[in-house]
RNA sequence: GGCUACGUAGCUCAGAUGGUUAGAGCGAGCGGCUCAUAUCCGCUAGGUCGGGGGUUCGAUUCCCUCCGUAGCCA
């Protein structure tokens, strides 16, 4: 047993949370689960970062006070946390009482190492980015990147000596391979570092919203050394040492990759200045992009968490955020993805596996765990055990490597498995044939098996894989990973609860629908109007005129046609549509002409359809063709002066 | 422009410190079972392992170069 620390960033309060949010919190989560189930003593952090001049600014505008605009906004991460049903301990927010006094102290200790001074700060900034820019990355008075407008800025301003640290924080990364994941990421900051630091402005003239300077007030300290603290003062910093030597240095803090470089760069060099230890990873996962596209506010499909949370499962969401995207990576965030994966892995697979063990159990031997000696003599069943116990192992294994997608794979091969293993022994034939104890035998390694699926499972999906357990009539001992160490820890006896439909399997997104996503460009408007507009067009079947203009038609003249073997509707045609060569078309007409009949006539066809194999022979167009309710087609015609390859429109 | 990754079956990806027939899942095709949520099981598919060059007895795995993609930096 040991002890875990997770946190996730806290998040800027200035916005609605997206996807992005309740990935990183969604993965923090299922890793405190998971420790949780291991026995361990477990903190999960989250929470809100809410000082600065943007939220000041927001809430002058409302007319507001800065405090009642950070309420409401941080409620809202609160709220979709709670929906999301994530187990945190606690719910920091930068303007927590307990929070203001260590960062307090937390600049005292870099003072008193002697990396504070007071300094001049000039510069082309952005309120809005909350950023300095470079002369050379402004035009016309905006930003350059982002496009908002910048301010020339001249203030006394704090600095921290982080050029100081340059060298320990390269010997640090050296010591420390896995300080920064994934290996990637920690080339970039190494590269980063090693180019040179600047010392890092640290306090702000310019507004007032935000923790005071220690003895100039006329100060209030910049973002960083105020948000980043928050990850100790949760765990007790500089009040009870006893909580603080349990759970820091943390063990893993999750970000996302915009702010690989605070973690990475200034909150070590803040922690070694201020002499304390440094967390044992910093994690930068990847992005989502919806439907293949990036999100952001210019094509305004940013997926809106609290949308995300009402049209999905809860279990599957999460289950397939972790499960399609190796941390670290970016993933898709597809409707036809999830749905697959829905439904294939967890209502066919597992929820079908779970469902006919518990009705076999039910109709064959009335329902209750049967009793069964100890000791496996079947090599099916031999097998069974071994797997599963591997599996617990090769999770375990997973999990400290932080990759979550594999654990999931193979708890999902586990179930695939015991699938296997019952179609193997096959307990509807032992019970036709009287054989009551092998059946019994078979039954028992299924319902085992399902509980060491169910229990691994428990922190990534934790809603059915409660319901399993439920149904299995397990208490708490038997729910462990310490549980799934020995095969054979399900207590026999128990009576069993059929859980309701685990997984209810979802309809694959139509043609139309992905169509519409993918042909979704920079409309800014709200996704109201959008699906009003589309469902205008569906309802009465139009298409727009540029989509109409995506078809190539020709005229193409036939210069040869013959019968396709082996098919009795397909013939395979040469036509010249005015390119140098003719191209292969494979057209369903035989049963209306035949290849005579249609040398040297003019017809039309489309040009740039996506080539398709037909019976071994690559179609490189489509004829167009009137089909009557005999079945038989006509084909237009083009008089002789129309010459091949003229485009029709 | 510099740096760092990556480019493997239709799709999503594994993998090899260089060595017999390069793997999985999904999709597709075929066959089987019937306990079950039209579920489950088995078999099949032949992908120049981005292009070219080099090192080597042997490279998809090492090196160089080119092309493409992504990230970081300027």
């Amino acid at each position: 047993m040991s002890n875990f620390y997770v946190t996730t960033p806290i998040y800027y309060v200035n916005g609605a949370p997206h996807i992005g949010h309740a990935y990183t919190t969604i993965i923090a989560d299922a890793m405190a689960r998971y420790h949780r189930l291991r026995g361990d003593e477990v903190y999960f952090l989250t929470g809100t970062d809410e000082h600065g001049l943007k939220i000041q600014r927001a809430a002058e505008a409302r007319g507001i006070s800065p405090q009642e605009m950070v309420d409401e906004n941080s409620a809202k991460f609160r709220e979709l946390f709670e929906r999301l049903e994530l187990t945190h301990d606690r719910f920091i927010r930068t303007t927590d009482a307990d929070h203001k006094k260590v960062v307090e102290i937390m600049v005292q200790r870099l003072k008193e190492a002697g990396d504070i001074y007071l300094g001049e700060y000039e510069g082309w900034y952005s309120a809005s980015d909350e950023a300095y820019y470079d002369e050379s990355e402004i035009e016309d008075g905006k930003a350059i990147a982002s496009g908002s407008e910048v301010e020339w800025v001249e203030e006394k301003s704090y600095f921290f000596k982080l050029s100081k640290y340059e060298e320990p924080l390269l010997k640090y990364y050296d010591e420390h391979p896995d300080f920064i994941a994934p290996k990637a990421r920690r080339n970039e900051v190494r590269s980063f570092v090693e180019g040179g630091l600047r010392d890092l402005s640290i306090s702000r003239t310019t507004f007032s919203w935000g923790i005071p300077m220690p003895d100039d007030p006329e100060h209030v300290l910049y973002v960083w050394v105020d948000a980043l603290t928050n990850y100790i003062t949760a765990v007790g910093a500089f009040e009870d040492e006893e909580r603080f030597q349990k759970f820091w240095p943390a063990d893993i803090h999750l970000i996302g990759k915009d702010i690989l470089r605070f973690h990475a760069v200034y909150w070590p060099a803040f922690l070694m200045s201020a002499e304390l230890p440094l967390p044992k990873q910093v994690y930068a996962h990847g992005w989502w992009t919806v439907e293949g596209e990036k999100m952001s506010k210019s094509k305004g499909n940013f997926v809106d968490a609290f949308e995300l949370a009402q049209e999905y499962d809860l279990d599957v969401l999460r289950y397939f955020m972790m499960r399609e995207m190796p941390l670290g990576n970016d993933g898709n965030f597809s409707k036809a993805r999830i749905v697959e994966r829905n439904n294939a892995e967890l209502a066919d697979n597992l929820g079908n596996l779970v469902n006919r063990a518990l009705s076999m159990t039910k109709k064959f031997i009335g329902g209750v765990v049967p009793a069964v000696a100890g000791d496996l003599s079947e090599e099916a069943d031999i097998a069974l055990r071994n797997r599963s116990i591997e599996t617990r192992q090769a999770v375990d294994a997973a999990m400290d490597n932080r990759e979550i997608h594999r654990a999931l794979e193979q708890i999902l091969a586990l179930s695939g498995e015991t699938n296997n293993y019952i179609q193997t022994v096959q307990p509807w034939a032992l019970n036709k044939e009287g054989k009551q104890d092998r059946l019994e035998e078979t039954l028992y390694n299924s319902l085992e098996a399902i509980r060491f699926v169910a229990v691994l499972l428990s922190p990534f999906v934790p809603d059915a894989t409660k319901a399993i357990l439920d149904g299995l009539g397990l208490d708490d001992e038997h729910r462990t990973l310490a549980s799934l160490e020995k095969w054979g820890g399900l207590p026999a006896g128990a009576t069993l609860t059929r859980p309701d439909v685990l997984f209810t399997k979802l309809d694959p997104p139509s043609e139309e629908e992905d169509e519409e996503v993918d042909s979704k460009d920079g409309a800014k408007d709200k996704k109201k109007d959008d699906k009003m507009s589309k469902e205008d067009k569906s309802a009465t079947n139009l298409i727009a005129f540029d989509q109409f203009l995506k078809v190539e038609m020709k005229v193409a003249r036939i210069v040869d046609a013959e019968n396709v073997e082996g098919a009795d509707k397909l013939l395979k045609v040469q036509v010249d549509v005015g390119e140098e060569s003719p191209r292969t078309v494979v057209a369903g007409i035989a049963k209306t002409f035949a290849p005579d009949d249609l040398i040297g006539r003019r017809v039309a066809a489309v040009t740039n359809l996506e080539p398709a194999k037909l019976f071994g022979i690559e179609s490189q167009a489509m004829l167009l063709a009137a089909k009557r309710d005999d079945g038989t087609f006509a084909l237009p015609s083009f008089p002789e002066d129309v010459p091949p390859g003229t485009s029709i429109s």
